[in-house]
RNA sequence: GCAGAUGUAGUUUAGUGGUAGAACUCCAGCCUUCCAAGCUGGUCGUGUGGGUUCGAUUCCCAUCAUCUGCUCCA
């Protein structure tokens, strides 16, 4: 176990003072649980979602990718069950503060609640003089309907007729669109949609730094395949998932594969399981893969009317695909990648000297190299290195300050090399130009000597994965 | 949403009912030139809004934000 306030403080301090993440809105006092990604936040999460779009995308022979809208019809969420199923009666005892649903303690009274207003049910408990379960007090809040989907409208005027939701998760807009996928792409079973993209939840308790907020993102692929080889591809996923984490420098030991119990499954999951982080603030699931069964397609062929179902040419048969679905928070996982990243390392412990390391993978830093001329002097020749590798690599430049100081500013942004310019580079009345460079590594904080030509293929090597 | 704690510069903090002090960071210049803390300058602060008061960063109220716990997480 890590010493959990103190890391998770170190990153969020580092996050806000270096340009990874700043508080949302912050000049305007904030706004609870929104966070904004900076010049250095923004690269870092592209090149977090480039890489899962490189393996579920590109390097997959099955998947293929979508980006579909946030907004959708809002039948679709009918459909889902997302209005339906988490818009219940909700009141507060104000004694014990303990909550329960309205309905709830009238049916417990005998009572029926269905088809009263909230008005009804209040004015039924006031006059049943039903108490409260827990302390018997009788003095509760108005009743509240609580729908953890945002609502918006479209359109110029506040009618409720035009009301649209703000999607909770970016799923839907995959399987509405599987049909058209499917026939425009002449897929067989099996394949995979994937998508990065927006998901937004009002939830009651957002918190822990971008662990939990209340607009997200996710990336999600939805594989479709044949009934009953579901189970296959779910281990199949499972498997592809974490050596995803592994390859981009997750601990093996701060990782573990939780499955839900029966009980906690989903009405309509055969399995499901979810990678979970150790976090400094402990363990917090990062990705869950389940396995839907044909519910989703199943539900959508029925509300809409239109055949979601799949002809096998191999064996005549008409179904409707099972869906097995690796859901991934983008947010999440860039915070696992940063907290397990981040360290402190004693130079010299006589000298009471420490540098702070972001020990991130290359393809995921935000900077894969920083140009330093060893002497103001030396500048020119150093953006000319600079403007040369921008072409490929997003590269910083920094003159200021001792070379020892500006290591250390890099390292604790994850910059996996530094690229120092000397008078050697260049040449001087010693000596004549070798146009070589002293290239520094973040992790061994060793050096070595290329040429300049080199660079380029040297970078491209260290970003792989 | 409930309860508790907290809120002074980018960070860590000192202090006071009467002009807010420091260290580190940052910026400029000098020196140095392959691993921070050298020299000289400099920028930046009492979360927000009310109230009490001649005067509030300090006392009171509200609000906002953060943290912890509870609740919630279909």
């Amino acid at each position: 176990m890590r010493n959990s306030e103190k890391t998770m403080d170190q990153v969020v301090n580092l996050c806000k003072n270096r340009g990874f993440v700043y508080p949302g809105s912050e000049i305007y006092g904030g706004l609870a649980n929104s966070w904004d990604y900076g010049p250095l936040g923004v690269e870092f999460k592209n090149n977090v979602k480039k890489a899962w779009w490189k393996k579920f995308v590109q390097e997959s022979k099955y998947n293929v990718g979508l980006d579909s809208a946030i907004l959708m019809n809002p039948q679709t969420w009918v459909t889902s069950g997302h209005v339906g199923g988490f818009s219940d009666p909700l009141m507060d005892c104000k004694d014990c503060h303990a909550r329960f649903r309205a309905d709830k303690l009238i049916e417990d009274d005998g009572g029926k609640a269905e088809g009263l207003t909230f008005e009804q049910m209040s004015d039924y408990i006031r006059e049943k003089g039903i108490a409260c379960p827990e302390c018997g007090s009788k003095n509760f809040t108005d009743i509240r309907k609580f729908n953890l989907m945002f609502k918006t409208f479209m359109g110029v005027t506040e009618d409720s007729k035009n009301e649209v939701y703000l999607r909770p998760e970016t799923a839907q807009g995959i399987f509405v669109n599987y049909a058209n996928i499917q026939r425009t792409t002449r897929r067989k079973l099996p394949f995979g949609v994937c998508q990065i993209g927006k998901s937004f939840r009002n939830e009651i308790t957002p918190g822990n730094f971008i662990f939990r907020i209340r607009e997200f993102e996710q990336m999600e692929c939805e594989f479709f395949c044949k009934p009953d080889t579901d189970l296959d591809w779910f281990y199949y996923w499972k498997d592809y998932c974490k050596n995803f984490l592994l390859s981009l420098g997750i601990d093996e030991e701060n990782m573990r594969l939780r499955d839900h119990e029966k009980e906690e499954l989903s009405f309509y999951s055969k399995a499901t399981t979810d990678i979970e982080y150790l976090f400094p603030f402990g363990w917090g699931e990062l990705w869950g893969i389940a396995d839907r069964t044909n519910y989703d397609l199943g539900r959508h062929q029925e509300e809409s009317g239109k055949s979601l179902e799949y002809f096998d040419q191999e064996t005549n048969e008409h179904y409707i695909p099972y869906v097995v679905e690796p859901s991934l928070g983008a947010d999440r996982v860039a915070l696992a990648f940063l907290c397990e990243a981040y360290d402190e390392e004693i130079v010299d412990a006589e000298k009471n000297d420490t540098r702070v390391v972001m020990r991130l993978h290359p393809a995921l830093a935000p900077f894969k190299a920083a140009v330093l001329p060893l002497s103001k002097k030396l500048g020119e020749k150093a953006s000319e290195i600079h403007a040369e590798l921008s072409k490929y690599f997003m590269v910083d430049y920094d003159e200021a300050g001792s070379i020892g100081k500006r290591y250390r500013r890099q390292d604790e942004i994850g910059t996996p090399v530094c690229i120092t310019v000397d008078f050697g580079t260049v040449g001087d009345d010693k000596a004549p130009a070798d146009n070589c460079v002293t290239v520094r590594d973040r992790d061994t904080m060793e050096q070595k000597r290329i040429p300049i030509t080199e660079l380029k293929s040297y970078l491209d090597e260290i970003i792989a994965f």
